[in-house]
DNA sequence: TTGAAAGCGGTACCAG
DNA sequence: CTGGTACCGCTTTCAA
């Protein structure tokens, strides 16, 4: 691989000159220029990105932190990022970390390794404190899937809360009275908050929501069905089901169907996310629309310090709201 | 962010001896080596990578080249690529090329620029000639999801032809005889390949599938719906169809129940490549496995040079054969 | 318009 | 066991 050197000395100018060339720099005659590119051509010359990170002291690189990729919610993240990264001219660093704050910690560092200045973080395991440290040493960190109220300001998150209500209004709004919840059995954030709408907006509306009408399983498409199985077994009567998320919501559907409940003519399920297969299920998925990708960006434009005009804080925050994407497992309670 | 200067100085000691201990080096005194740990605690001192590769002339990044994250078939490649860097204590810096030579070309620039040794490339668009110069420069690089001949053992790829036989031949055992196909309206290679290998192996049986019974589209479910409306307008009779792709299958179960046909019992419908959403419709799709990441798995340990012993080379290349997943949306011919 | 030279943050060889 | 030092490839003054 040939070095600045090599140009310069088959070119019979300096390294300056050369370097001159290759940034556009102002003042070259335009027969070095000529001349000089023609060497690099030849030459296969190819600027060592290394070594220019490491005098100019800026990376070119835009570091995320996520647990999977092949979960299709992270590459929406990660995607998110990259489209920012491209239009910036920069690359994506990917780190996975596993789900542990000691794998979260390592993917970090290793981003700090390479002098990332803008880093893109999904982290649910590193506790508090220690996110707000390391925010204060990098300015360029931002948090995604997370509030942290202290460091409100690097932080895009989406307001579950306000989803499950808005989830609970529309059932309501279909005539819903008898209502069922399936959640994630890991009680992180997300599912405790989502839950806690959709009850606060059934109980103004006068109608409690106990803890036997709430089924938990594995936050996948076997955990919806075991979940949804119990549920019928509990013999409680329910018209329409909320669930955590989209695969568990498919698999609500598919327990459902096999039990001879038509959905949504005798059953209305609503999940949570949009992600890919709730397009592809039958009958498609109601659900709400987690706008990852659209906040990846902004987490991506915030780490370069560029964030979207219009998209102003609200509340010292960048926060979403999900919507609902009306389809075909919701109906009017019959 | 603090150098090995910094670290040295308040230390007492060298950089040399600082560089020792980050490194874990041979002949450190306990003493020095404990005060040397404590002030980079202190410090938080974190090694810069890019000044690291530049001495060492070596890179810990794995470069991989996609189109697309949120294709979760680029996921799964990303994603076999990251599991080998991790395990060798590499990174994945990833660079995402649009559909065009250009863009491609672009894309592993930035890679190279960054002086990745190993690289994972899927390209379609680069000419061979172009893909085979490239590899003689760097012997770090892998092409997946491509075969060109003059450098077979850098080619990590899937027998498009066999898979078309393979599904031939589990339609045929299901007594299938008046068939339909729906394919790609964009005749890169793979389609025209399953397409081929499965027309082969139907002709073997006596059966010919000609022009009338292939229907093209967009590759995905928008693109099967269409195809199967048009397929099912011409008149032709038939009791299953051989798809491109998953989406394009979905598509057209949808379309097929949509207009009465029961799938399988009226129509039994076979997929490719076996992604995410085939597990989740319903009726669960059959499909052909295509193990895109145990092959990014392979093509990332080839560009490494540690290949895995027991994957010989079939050949002279690195063939992976589909395998098919029966689910439901196959039955016997009624 | 061009060149010389001082680093950027490390590694590794050679002395001591 | 430790320190001095010559680079790695490039950018960026400062002079010429």
């Amino acid at each position: 691989m040939s070095t600045i050197k090599d140009v310069a000395r088959i070119a019979g100018v300096s390294i300056a000159t050369v370097s001159r060339v290759v940034n556009n720099g102002p003042k070259v005659g335009s027969k070095t220029r000529e001349k000089v590119s023609l060497v690099m051509k030849e030459l296969g010359y190819t600027p060592n990105a290394n070594a220019r990170a490491l005098v100019t002291q800026k990376s070119t690189t835009i570091g995320v932190v996520v647990p999977e990729l092949t979960d299709p919610f992270f590459a929406s993240l990660a995607s998110g990022v990259d489209k920012i990264a491209r239009v910036n001219n920069m690359q994506l660093l990917l780190s996975t970390a596993q789900q542990s704050a000691e794998s979260e910690r390592a993917a970090i560092n290793l981003l700090i390794e390479r002098r990332c200045q803008a880093i893109v973080l999904h982290s649910k395991k590193l506790p508090d404190a220690e996110l707000i440290a390391l925010c204060e040493k990098m300015p360029g960190l931002i948090l995604i899937d997370r509030l942290i109220e202290n460091i409100k300001d690097k932080c895009v998150w989406l307001d579950n809360e306000e989803g499950g209500k808005i989830a609970a209004r529309h059932l309501m709004s279909l005539g819903h009275k008898e209502v069922a919840c399936i959640s994630s059995k890991y009680q992180i954030e997300d599912p405790t908050l989502r839950l806690k709408g959709f009850s606060q907006e059934y109980r103004r509306a006068g109608i409690e929501i106990n803890a036997e009408h709430i089924e938990y399983g594995e936050p996948n498409q076997q955990g919806g069905e075991v979940a949804t199985q119990r549920l019928l077994a509990s013999g409680h009567k329910f018209s329409a089901i909320f669930v955590y998320n989209d695969a568990m919501a498919i698999g609500a559907i598919s327990t459902l169907e096999d039990n001879g409940y038509k959905v949504p003519q005798a059953v209305s399920v609503i999940g949570f996310d949009d992600v890919l297969i709730s397009r592809y299920s039958r009958p498609k998925l109601t659900t709400l629309h987690y706008p990852v990708e659209e906040m990846a960006q902004q987490a991506a434009l915030l780490s370069l310090n560029k964030p979207i005009e219009h998209e102003k804080l609200n509340n010292g925050g960048y926060k979403y709201i999900p919507h609902i994407v009306k389809r075909e497992s919701t109906s009017e309670k019959s």
